[in-house]
Formats: C-alpha cells, sequence, structure tokens
RNA sequence: GGGGCCGUAGCUCAAUUGGUUAGAGUACCGGACUGUCGAUCCGGUGGUUGCGGGUUCGAGUCCCGUCGGCCUCGCCA
C-alpha cells in the first residue's frame, strides 16, 4: 500500500504517529514561510502543512501543487495549534506535518472542479466524468446506491433467492418497447435484442424449478428519455414460483423497511397503504400518485351540467367530465399572469382546452371571470363541494375522462411542489391494485397489455377474457414511492390455454404468437408451478433515498436525453470492415 | 415528431430600449506574506458572445437556420 491511512480517518488519538496519506489537492493556500494543502480521498479531507520543519526542498517542491494533483505525504500528525482547530472537518483537530512529499500526478487545471460550490454546466460533467465523478455529493450518492443494491441482495439471500444470470443478447419481442438490437455476423441478416427485462428468462426458471430467482439486471428500451428514464437501467428483478401477488408483496413490504431502516433510519410501519387502479385514478388521475400531499381530484360533472357555463354545460351533456380540485393557498399564491401560464401548462402538455379557475375570496365568495355563468347558490354548491377556504384556489378541467385525468394529475405535481404541500424529506411507500389487464389502444384498434403479455387475470375475472376485456382486471402490483413507480410485478399465466386466450385477444394469431413465444408456450406444457415476481427500478430507489432529481446523478456514466455518451462519444461511427462482417449498409 | 428554457473569459455569471473599448467573481500566471482552512494583499494574462445567415448606421441583445445541454408531450408491453 501506498498509503498508512485514508484521509478521512486520522483523530486526535493519532497523534505523533508517523502517517503516509494519499490523495488529490482539494485546496492549497500558500503564506510563502508555509503551505496548506487540503488532501482529498474518497473518505474525506486533512489537512497537510508544509513549513520550514519540511526541509527546504519539500517545502519548494510543495510550492509547485495545484489543485487534483496527486500527491502522497509522509509525517507525522500533530494537534492543530490552539485556535486553528477546524470544526467543520471530521479531521479537523489535527494536522499532517508533512517531511516528504511524492507528487505521483499533476493535473490540468481542472474543467469541473470537484471542490468549487458552484456546480459546472451538466455537459461538461459528463464530458469530464472522472472529474465530475470526484465530487464528494457524487461518491455519496454512488456510495448510497451501493448500500441499497447489497441491502437487496443480503435479504434476498437471506429469503432463499438464487441469483441467476441471464443472456444479454435475447430474441426481439415486438411488443412493448423499441429494442436495442445487435447485428449477428454469423446469421447474416439476423439481429438479437437487448433485453427489455429478464422477463420471459426468468418465467423459465420458474418453470425450471427454480423456485426463488433474483438478478441486478441490466435492462435495455430504445425510447425517448426523461429526468427518470435511461436507455439502459437496473432493476431488481426477481421471480418465486408457488406464491400469490400477496407472498411477492410481503417480499418485497419487508425489504422496504430494512432498506428504510437501514439506509434513513426510518422506521415503516406495514402493512402499507394500498389503492387499487381505479381508486387511484379517480382520486390522483394517475395509477401512481404522489401521497404526501392532498389535493385529489373532484368530480363536479352534475354541478357543471347545472350552469350556465357554455364549456361546462357543452362538456358534461356529451358524456365528458368536469373534474377539479382545491390549490390551498393557491389564490394568494398564484396571479393572473401564473393562472395563465397553468392554462397554456395544460393545453400545451396534456392537451386540453382551457382552465376553468375560481379564487376564493376572503369572505368565501368566488371570483372568476366566468363567474357571471354561475348563480350564487350553484357557486356555494362547487365551493362546499371543494370545501374552499378563503385564499384559496380552485381549478377545473371540462374535457373527455383521460384528458381530466392528465390534466389535473400534472397541475397536482405542480402545484404539490410550488405551494410546498409536502415536506421533500417524508418518504411514502404504497401499493396500487388491481391494474386492467389491457388498455384499448385507438390507433392500432386493438387491445394492448396494460403490464405485459404474461400477466395472470384475477381468477374472479376471467370470463370476463371472452365477455368484456377491458373490464378484466389484473394479479398486478405496483409499488408507489413519493408518486414515483418504483417497481411493478404480476402473478403470471401459467396455464397454457389461457395464455393462448390473451396472446390471441392482444391480436396474436397461433401462428405468431407460436413464432415469437414459442418456447414459452412449450414450456407451459411441461409442468409450469403458478408464478409471479416484481422488478424494482434500481435508479430511481436511488434517486428517491437519495434526494437526487435526476437520474443521471444515480448512474456512474449515463446518457445524455439524446442517449450520447459525452465522453466516449457513444454512439460512434464504425468502419466499412466491420459493418461487410455483419452485412449491413448504412442507407441514410 | 411537437412545446419550452439555456449557450458570453478555463469555470460560474452580468451587460438598461439595439448604442463607447463586452464586465465581475473564481481559476490561471508573477510578486508579497509562518497558521490558513472560500486565506489575504498587489499586479497581470485571458473573449470567433456555440456555429451560419439576415435585419440595421450599429447586434451579446432582434429574425431565420443549425449544433449542443436540460425540462416536457407523444413514446416508455
Amino acid at each position: 500500500m501506498l498509503r498508512t491511512h485514508t484521509c478521512g480517518e486520522l483523530r486526535a488519538e493519532c497523534i505523533d504517529q508517523e502517517v503516509t496519506l494519499c490523495g488529490w489537492v482539494d485546496s492549497y493556500r500558500d503564506h510563502g514561510g508555509g503551505l496548506f494543502v487540503d488532501l482529498r480521498d474518497r473518505y474525506g479531507k486533512t489537512q497537510v502543512v508544509f513549513g520550514p520543519e519540511s526541509g527546504e526542498s519539500v517545502l519548494n517542491a510543495s510550492r509547485a501543487l495545484r489543485a487534483e494533483f496527486v500527491i502522497s505525504a509522509t509525517g507525522k500528525v500533530a494537534h492543530r495549534p490552539e485556535g486553528t482547530v477546524n470544526d467543520k472537518l471530521p479531521t479537523g483537530a489535527i494536522e499532517v506535518r508533512c517531511s516528504q512529499l511524492q507528487i505521483l500526478n499533476s493535473s490540468l487545471t481542472p474543467v469541473v472542479s470537484p471542490s468549487q460550490t458552484e456546480l459546472p454546466g451538466e455537459d461538461l460533467r459528463l464530458k469530464h466524468r472522472y472529474l465530475d465523478l470526484r465530487r464528494p455529493e457524487m461518491q455519496k450518492t454512488l456510495f448510497l446506491r451501493s448500500q441499497i443494491v447489497k441491502k437487496m441482495r443480503d435479504h434476498f439471500e437471506e429469503h432463499g433467492f438464487i441469483d441467476v444470470e441471464t443472456p444479454v443478447l435475447g430474441r426481439s419481442t415486438p411488443e412493448g418497447a423499441r429494442d436495442y438490437l445487435v447485428p449477428s455476423r454469423i446469421h447474416r441478416g439476423a439481429v438479437y435484442a437487448l433485453p427489455q427485462s429478464p422477463q420471459l428468462y426468468k418465467q423459465i426458471l420458474m418453470m425450471a424449478g427454480y423456485d426463488r430467482y433474483v438478478q441486478v439486471a441490466r435492462c435495455f428500451r430504445d425510447e425517448d428519455l426523461r429526468a427518470d428514464r435511461q436507455p439502459e437501467f437496473t432493476q431488481l428483478d426477481m421471480e418465486m414460483a408457488f406464491v400469490d401477488a400477496e407472498d411477492v408483496i410481503s417480499v418485497i413490504d419487508s425489504l422496504v423497511v430494512k432498506v428504510a431502516r437501514e439506509i434513513l433510519g426510518l422506521e415503516v410501519t406495514l402493512p402499507l397503504p394500498r389503492m387499487t387502479y381505479d381508486e387511484a385514478m379517480e382520486r390522483f388521475g394517475h395509477d401512481a400518485p404522489d401521497l404526501r400531499f392532498g389535493m385529489e381530484l373532484v368530480d363536479c360533472t352534475d354541478l357543471a351540467a347545472q350552469s350556465e357555463f357554455r364549456v361546462f354545460r357543452g362538456v358534461a351533456d356529451s358524456g365528458g367530465k368536469v373534474r377539479g380540485m382545491n390549490a390551498p393557498g393557491g389564490g394568494k399564491h398564484y396571479s393572473r399572469k401564473n393562472i395563465d401560464e397553468l392554462t397554456e401548462f395544460v393545453q400545451n402538455d396534456f392537451g386540453a382546452k382551457g382552465l376553468a379557475w375560481f379564487r376564493v375570496e376572503d369572505d368565501g365568495t368566488l371570483f372568476s371571470p366566468i363567474a357571471k355563468n354561475f348563480d350564487a347558490a350553484l357557486l356555494q354548491q362547487f365551493s362546499d363541494r371543494l370545501q374552499a377556504q378563503p385564499g384559496d384556489l380552485l381549478l377545473f378541467v371540462a374535457d373527455v375522462w383521460e384528458v381530466t385525468c392528465k390534466a389535473l394529475y400534472g397541475l397536482r405535481r405542480r402545484l404539490g411542489a410550488e405551494l410546498k404541500l409536502y415536506d421533500p424529506d417524508t418518504m411514502h411507500f404504497s401499493w396500487v391494485v388491481e391494474f386492467p389487464m389491457f388498455a384499448f389502444d385507438e390507433d392500432e384498434q386493438q387491445w394492448a397489455a396494460m403490464h405485459h403479455p404474461f400477466t395472470a387475470p384475477r381468477p374472479e375475472d376471467l370470463d370476463l377474457l371472452d365477455s368484456n376485456p377491458g373490464q378484466c382486471r389484473a394479479q398486478a402490483y405496483d409499488l408507489v414511492i413519493n408518486g414515483s413507480e418504483a417497481g411493478g410485478g404480476t402473478i403470471r399465466i401459467h396455464d397454457n390455454e389461457i395464455q393462448k386466450k390473451v396472446f390471441k385477444l392482444l391480436g396474436l394469431d397461433e401462428a405468431a404468437s407460436q413464432e415469437r413465444f414459442g418456447f414459452l408456450l412449450d414450456a407451459l406444457q411441461y409442468g409450469a408451478p403458478p408464478h409471479g415476481g416484481i422488478a424494482l427500478g434500481i435508479d430511481r430507489w436511488v434517486m428517491l433515498f437519495g434526494k437526487r432529481e435526476n437520474i443521471r446523478d444515480c448512474i456512474a456514466f449515463p446518457k445524455t436525453q439524446r442517449a450520447t455518451d459525452l465522453m466516449t462519444d457513444a454512439p460512434g461511427k464504425v468502419g466499412p470492415k466491420q459493418l461487410e462482417e455483419l452485412g449491413i449498409r448504412i442507407v441514410s
């Protein structure tokens, strides 16, 4: 070892020890007669002092030190003189009086300074990721990530799960997200696909008798990126045989308790709150509601139908919905101009035609440009139903049900943050259950799987597969943390006939399902046990537990929004020889 | 594919309504200083205002295009 200690561990008890530290020069203060260096590694910072007692050559050499030089410094641990103790550093009581200095490597002036308080632009941070990752904040987050994954692995091992690796090169599944494809050299014209998840492999493992499987699995989806979405991401993937939904949920419940306790020191009480999909959509307009605050959606279609306001009447009469919510304190917080911005927000982002609003005045009456279309008694009914208090802002969207959901969900999220309706430090865990099996795809004029095509219907809804697929509910469960989908799973179909029936409903005829999923249908005929599981989004867990608002801060080497790596410049072009071997021609 | 924000010194930012030689902090370079810890003090270097066009007597500022970063809708079984 080139060092005897790290830069975070020396304390007053170590006085007079001869030590050698290695690290990066975080900052230096040259006083002419003496020079101070804060030496940094991932464990902390320690002050190294150069003075006359260091000897002339060492002192002179120290004058060459600059930010991010890598050095090895040997010397005695000493008390700092009275009055110079630094309370901000855990090592602040001591310093190392350097007697031997080795410059292990120099550094250019860092583009991204690990010690700087102002955060450089994210493009620079990504391009010089080796510098950005030196920042204590990034090191803290990646350490947190490591801890979370370890807790998960421990938990599943304690529960008898076996870690099995599944292929990265697989077969393209046409449903779901767009695949990343890998051309085959040996089979010209054929391609592998990178897995969107290990879904089918883990089901096959259940059929193979590995009744408790777990894997930290990299998944790939070639779709557009978001603040919480990367093209490659990591799932804690698990599957169990001979279980029902309660068994899977229970294993995750205890994991949540463990991680919350051991990572955050937080006691989570079980059972976690549960809500059905229908209830979540009705009360919050979304299947992963943020339950840290109220501001629930309220249906006022019946009241709207009684008004003279043409927009409300028209929508109510044509089968649409008029739904609203009460933004507490919003009447005081938002100006006319702010409300115009909110209107543009719901129009541009969610396709709402407009936003109707009422400000609750000090005397409890409702002020609005459209108030004249409502008589006083009706206004009072709106006011009562939304439990309006002076200073509140009542917001309404009139449209088809789906649009009211999206627009009000978007508003609720935005206003919840802007009006500070919750403490950002709280953590809220819940389950959303009883998802529909199918959603109707208007473009394709076709039922589409809400979760995936292998999801089992609830036994009591089995008949609905034939009579009314839209009403058929799945044995599905999503883990929601602070309004974020942190995991999702289902009980799978283990019956060949039901699986065939679902494929058929999804528009896959016998030949197509045989071609794509023949291996699954085959396996289902050789003694497939009942099974189900779940996948947890590890990157999102890190975001939520680490209070990061950006998934890129939770991944060592993430992609930009345009799915490039600014450090390596991936994806890149390849030469004609490589393309020729693969039988690929670039057309445009 | 659509909507929005941003791009000025190595870095973080400023620059009035379109108007003088584009400034500040920090970093960097030189000097001073034995106790600092965002060291301090003195002096200095540093600019294709992302790129290309246009409008104008005059563009960092306005317009069009383009490149890049971010947020978002669509998309994400």
